[in-house]
DNA sequence: TTGCTCCTCACGTCACGTGAGGTGGC
DNA sequence: TTGCTCCTCACGTCACGTGAGGTGGC
């Protein structure tokens, strides 16, 4: 037989048979006259079982050891690994899909936020923002869409054993009533401090709504923040006017005084 | 922040953030004046963006284009998509599965056949003969081993509409009230064909008794051989004695006469 | 000096797919 | 001559992991 008959006869490609012969699972036959490799049944027979163990998802390092068969690793052994290698696998695909089909639903309802894929929690504040803003004339602030985004960092950024505690403290805050539309209030009246100096009479009074605003629960959590925190911090509020910052930092301050 | 901050609070490894610089899918920031990248919170929010992606199993291609967003392919679309290839790998994954629990189960009762894994049928099959084969005295004839693998090579040859047809013909005969014992009795007298020419006057009566155990159905089955089928089956004779190969071919032209 | 973080190549992973460039028998 | 099969390199796939060899601040 030529490679083409039994890679045919045997149902993989030609390629996988030089591939097997590389690998030295499969002896190289002898040549023709012309340099064509010659195959017998015995060839058939073993590629066979090669075809069967890798149809499993079997590795061809496996296949070696299992074909090797006298010393260490048997087929029950390697099956048995398999089995849970692939159980895994099968776990973290279905948890994919879980999230996906909670995506897809958004994005059948045109709820998709362009931010990106978030957590649910995070996608139901999202919707109610868009919401709440398409309720209110005029564009929406830019401080709405800022907040955002450091939502979705921290969605990502927190880990899974806070996220939960942290994420359904804010969503009760949205959902108290009129809890939206004062958040859109301050949104506006951030906005208004785009291009002023950090002395601006309404830093104080924003600083105060704002901690106002926000419950008990988040003031505990505040600690006094490390070096790395405190850069961090830095480097995010410097995307914003020094008045804007300047309202961030004093509400920080406001909800440690209360924490005490 | 350096690399290793932004990399540790995002939750990916240094060498993922240099990769996606690499692919274009994070911006290169400026550099300190030693060298080393300074990251703003910015970054940190494209960074939780792309991984919130890949997490979901979204290729860095495909991260491209959503991000990209202006242009053809939306997140929708590519989630879809997505969504589509994971239902795929799941349902391999469980075929593989089912059939690994099947070779499990036999493993654990310590029936699992040296060729390697083979379908239900051909494993039920070969455990049958390996109860016979253990109740009969002495050991196993040579005959049999070669049966096995031909059968195993056929159950990976044939293609999946004829396999069940076939099995379920050669299994029906194995189950046939000691439809075994024969077949044992015959592995038995082909061995005694060892090294003999292929005049033996043993031949016609054996080529005889293995017409005759064979069913009508397989009779049928039977067409005129192609030159492929006739250089294959001369392959596979090659390993026997010349007059087991005799054997066999009588049997196959007395198998074609009961056809007419 | 030691330890940590950063830097830039560049090879390795896994099971082949896919040309590239050439030969041999109908 | 054309078409098919075979031959041997050798690069590409995918998302980084893992050294290798070197620098800079505590």
């Amino acid at each position: 037989m030529r490679i083409g008959e039994i890679a045919a006869l045997v149902g993989v490609s030609t390629r996988a048979v030089r591939h097997y012969h590389h690998l030295g699972l499969l002896p190289e036959p002898v040549r023709l006259a012309n340099g064509y490799r010659d195959y017998t049944t015995r060839d058939a027979v073993l590629l066979a079982r090669i075809r069967r163990l890798t149809e499993l998802g079997v590795g061809l390092d496996e296949v070696r050891d299992v074909l090797a068969e006298d010393a260490g690793r048997d087929l029950a052994e390697v099956l048995e690994e398999l089995d849970a290698d692939l159980g895994r696998q099968e776990a973290r695909i279905r948890t994919r899909r879980e999230r996906l089909a909670d995506l897809l639903e958004r994005a059948r309802a045109g709820r998709l936020p362009a931010e990106g894929p978030v957590s649910p929690w995070v996608a139901d504040l999202f919707a109610a923002m868009a919401e709440t803003s398409a309720a209110l004339p005029g564009p929406e602030p830019a401080m709405a869409a800022v907040d955002r985004e450091m939502l979705a960092l921290l969605d990502t950024v927190v880990p899974e054993e806070e996220r939960e505690a942290i994420m359904s403290t804010v969503t009760h805050l949205a959902r108290m009533p009129g809890g939206m539309e004062r958040a859109y209030e301050l949104y506006r009246r951030m906005d208004e401090l785009a291009g002023t100096p950090a002395d601006d009479p309404r830093v104080e009074e924003l600083a105060r709504v704002l901690s106002d605003s926000l419950p008990d629960e988040l003031a505990v959590r505040i600690g006094e923040p490390d070096a790395a925190e405190e850069a961090r911090l830095d480097g995010f509020l410097s995307d914003l006017s020094p008045a804007q910052s300047a309202v961030v930092r004093r509400a920080l301050h406001l909800l440690r005084e209360r924490a005490r």
